[in-house]
DNA sequence: ATGACTGCAAAGCCTTTGCACGCAA
DNA sequence: TTGCGTGCAAAGGCTTTGCAGTCAT
């Protein structure tokens, strides 16, 4: 059964991504070491905004640049994903290394975005890739709708 | 096998789109009968731009802000979907009335959109909108890779 | 000391909105 | 004639870029 809730905050992914940003030359600068250590702690997806904002009651200010910087790099690294689920705001997440990982449902009337995960999808997807004519790296699954609360 | 190309374009559904947009009580307006005609002869997704450029070649100006007035009417109505691959650009196709729908892998090297459909994957996402706690209306599936021609 | 990192502000895109004119019904 | 539809231009919102000062190494 898909459950709705997914895994735990994961600070061990902070700590990988703030050794692989290392090996790949970067240095340990205040402001994305900011946006790692949250995002080690969130169980979904955070828009750039969220971020800033989070980190700014925790007085971490950062510049949105610097979010928005930070999470390039991540990205480029495969390090975190990088999510469109409408609304024209980008949201991120970590992606964790051994590949474990969830999908997103989005209500299309108040915007919430609830994870879940469901390994039969999973390999519906994995042996899709197999077939296809693409590299395929990564994959994203939407479920659109209306959560309970927005339902009539 | 899952099949790189789909369906081809679809002109009745520029009919019917016609028709349910009368039904809603939309005047036949020549910005938005142009907008609905062309998505008729499309293959796979447009984005806005892709729409007034297609429009402005075949000599039928319509100014961008038509062109996403007619969308979110389109969209509202249920006849196209929205889908979002990245790029910060939103990008829409017909949704036809008979669920018969494909999904798309996006080259994140160069941008290209190519469309797929899978009955199996289909399956899994059916029967997991049934046991979650959301009214799922839509569902999309991308994956992203690296097309033929941009990987190394 | 050197070059990367950051913050700030400005610029860039895509998209939406306001408003006056034109057209369908 | 009424008021919806359209075009144009301006405004909005998210994201990226330029630049100068700051900090890690």
């Amino acid at each position: 059964m898909a459950r709705a809730h997914v895994h735990t905050s994961q600070p061990e992914w902070a700590e990988h991504a703030l050794e692989r940003l290392q090996d790949a030359g970067y240095r340990r600068g205040g402001a994305r070491s900011a946006v790692v250590e949250l995002l080690g702690r969130q169980d979904c997806a955070l828009s750039a905004q969220d971020i800033e904002e989070h980190l700014r009651r925790e007085d971490r200010r950062v510049a949105r640049a610097s979010v928005y910087r930070a999470l390039e790099q991540l990205a480029d690294l495969r390090l975190v994903t990088k999510l469109e689920v409408g609304q024209g705001t980008a949201r991120y997440e970590p992606l964790l290394p051994d590949g474990d990982h969830h999908h997103h449902m989005v209500c299309d009337a108040c915007g919430t975005v609830v994870p879940f995960e469901d390994p039969e999808l999973e390999k519906s997807i994995e042996a899709l890739s197999r077939r296809v004519s693409f590299d395929v790296a990564e994959h994203d699954v939407v479920l659109h709708g209306a959560c309970k609360d927005c339902r009539e």
